[in-house]
Order: C-alpha cells, then sequence, then structure tokens
DNA sequence: ATTAGACTATTATTGTTTTTTAGTCCAAAC
DNA sequence: GTTTGGACTAAAAAACAATAATAGTCTAAT
C-alpha cells in the first residue's frame, strides 16, 4: 500500500470533487484520471464515500491551516479579525463543492461529514477565541464573555454561509465581509462615544 | 370591485399559500375555495403571480405589526430583545411557506417578492434600533455604534432563517435563540467582569 | 361586474426504457 | 502479494414519451 498512489486518488478526487461534485463524479473518472485501477481504490477505501470523507477531512484540515497561518500573521486583533473574515469565505468558496454546501441533505446520508464539517466550527470559534482573547488583553477590545462572543460569531457566520456562497458574487461578499468586519469592531473596540 | 370579494380572495390564497406553497396551488382551487369565479381572480390581480405578492406583502405587514406589539409589551430591553427574537422565528415559521424561505431562487423568478422581504428585514432592524436605544438610554446596554450593531444583529439572524426554519425543530430553535438571546445580552450589557 | 365553462399553450407529472455507476470478482501482470 | 484491466450485477440516474394539470384568455349568459 504505496503512500504516493493513495495521494494521486485522494488529489485526483479532490479536483474532481472540487470541480463537479461528489455526486457528479464517478468512481471510474476518478480511476482513469489517477492512472490507478478502480479495484485499487475499493482495496484502498472501500467505498465512494469513504473517499469522500477523506478528502472532506484533508480539505477541512487545509482550510483550518490556511487560516491560521493568515491570522497569526497579522499583530494587531481587529485586522486579524478582519483577515480572519475574508479568508474563511474565500477558502470555504473555493471548497463549496467539497464541503458540500450547495446540496441539502448530503449530512443526512453520511452523518459523518457533518461531524467533519463540525470540527471546521470549532476550528473557527477557537481561532476567534484566541482573537477576542488578545484583543481584550491589549486593552483594545471590550468583550465580557469571550467564549460566549466567540461562539456567537461562529454561529452567525454559519448562518451567512449558505445564505451567501450561493448566491452572491465575490465583489458582493467582499463589500459585506467588510461591513460585517467593521461592524464587528464597533461594537467590539473599547471606549468609543456611542452614536 | 367589492373589497368583500377581493379580501375572501387573498385570505383564501394566504391560507392554501401557507398549507401547500404558492407552487402546489392552483388558482382553480383557489377559485373554489374562495366560491368566485377564476375570471374575477383574473380581473382584480392579473397574473396569479400578483396575488402571490398581494398575499405576501400581506403577510409581511401582519409579522411586523405582531412583532412590534410584542415588543411593546415588554418594558425591560433584554426581555425586548428576547421577545423579539422568538416572535420573529415564531412566525415566520408559521409563514414559511407564503415567505418560501423553502425553495431556492423563487426571487430570482419575482424580484419583487424579494424587495418585499426586504421590507420585512427593515423593519426587523428598526425595532433591534428602537430595543437597542432604549437600552443604552437606562444604561442597560453598552453599544458603541447603535445602528451598526442593529445591522450586525439583523444580518445575523436573517442567516440563521434558512439554516433553522428548515431543518431543526420547534424546541431546538427555542434553545439556540435563548442560546443566542442570553450571548446577545452578556455581549452588550454594560460593565459585567470579563471571564 | 361577475360567472361558468370552453379553449389553448405551457408546464408538471407519471411511467417506461436506456444508460450510467457503485461495488464485486477474477485471471493475468508486475 | 499487490495491482491491474475487464467482465459482471444490481441499483440508481438520465432520457424519453405519454399524460395530466394548470396559467391565462375568451365568450355568451346573468
Amino acid at each position: 500500500m504505496k503512500q504516493e498512489k493513495m495521494d494521486s486518488i485522494l488529489d485526483t478526487a479532490r479536483r474532481m470533487f472540487g470541480r463537479y461534485g461528489m455526486q457528479k463524479t464517478s468512481l471510474h473518472e476518478i480511476a482513469r484520471m489517477a492512472r490507478v485501477a478502480k479495484a485499487t481504490i475499493y482495496n484502498y477505501f472501500g467505498s465512494k464515500d469513504q473517499v469522500y470523507l477523506e478528502v472532506l477531512n484533508r480539505e477541512v484540515n487545509d482550510i483550518i491551516e490556511k487560516m491560521s497561518a493568515i491570522v497569526d500573521q497579522e499583530k494587531a486583533p481587529a485586522e486579524k479579525l478582519r483577515v480572519f473574515l475574508h479568508a474563511k469565505f474565500r477558502y470555504m468558496k473555493d471548497a463549496i463543492n467539497i464541503l458540500n454546501l450547495g446540496r441539502e441533505g448530503i449530512d443526512n446520508l453520511l452523518p459523518k461529514a457533518g461531524s467533519i464539517r463540525d470540527r471546521l466550527f470549532s476550528k473557527e470559534v477557537s481561532i476567534l477565541h484566541s482573537i477576542l482573547e488578545k484583543g481584550v488583553a491589549e486593552g483594545i477590545f471590550y468583550v465580557s464573555n469571550i467564549m460566549l462572543t466567540a461562539r456567537a460569531i461562529g454561529y452567525a457566520l454559519r448562518g451567512f454561509e449558505t445564505t451567501w456562497l450561493l448566491k452572491e458574487n465575490d465583489s458582493e461578499i467582499e463589500k459585506h465581509l467588510d461591513n460585517l468586519s467593521d461592524i464587528l469592531c464597533k461594537g467590539i473596540l473599547a471606549r468609543r462615544k456611542a452614536t
């Protein structure tokens, strides 16, 4: 069982799933594109669902890694928050077919997919938490309960996902995000004169 | 053109649309149930779309009125916020078929439906604004920019609509709402010790 | 002004046939 | 002993055709 073949399969599957979605991609195609026998895929993964779950898992890890990296690059908490928002929606839009946000009820058929996405959500909240924490420590943010606020923002963002990613175009989303970033900051930033 | 007939048509249409959705209700049925000739409906409204828009418009007015009334009944801003959230989701769930939240892309075919729903959104923001304003005036809330915060909460709620109303059951939603209410208040309430 | 009903052109629905695809198996090749 | 190509089956999806339902119009009667 060579890691090389395994990666080739998963990379190919990721590309195909990303382009056509899990439903519209056949294992036969994946096998052909990955230059591997279909039987090999079944040898490794046992089922198409398992291949998908593996791809989804990797994708989520990827997104988490990239988001974390981008947030780490920034110093100022407010800026961290801003780039986090942009990164999150940017990467999620890229992976929209893999994450399967378009179709409803993939989680019904594949409960494990739901728990993988939950991992992404948890990580987002944890990133938000660390941003808020840093902001409060520096006296930039005024937040009474960091954990609750992080979860609140996380929930709100989760809501936005389906609303924004599917319908609106990129520039529209960017506008919304900057707006939201402003709102969050001006709602959170300590000691500004009330309007 | 008697108002009586008009109301009968719209009331019947509202009941049918609410039960089966706009798509699954035929004008023939509406006419039969409203004890009116189909031609009369076309005389009054010109098209099925127009009937739907009229019903939607009335429904939105209804929801706005009920939400406002419930919020007005409460004294404490925090309590106003809580009952507002519950009322909003309660009434929207009741009107889920009329508002056409389930199906995607009704707004694409009927742009006017979108603008009617926008009216509902604006009103929600305006209610939130007045709640926040009162809270700040009383020193209960600490909000740096009332308008921006009201819109932020409004946006978040809009995101939750599709996420919650469609999938989750009532008691689950209630739980989420109480949670959200808590989060909002503890994030907004002035001068609590940070956790 | 309103009605019942006939009428048409689209649009949904239904049922049937064909094709595709997930998954298995195996004999040959590496 | 792992991998491969291909043959195979059962189930799902797509394509198609036939049928029914429906939005919208028109008319003669009330």
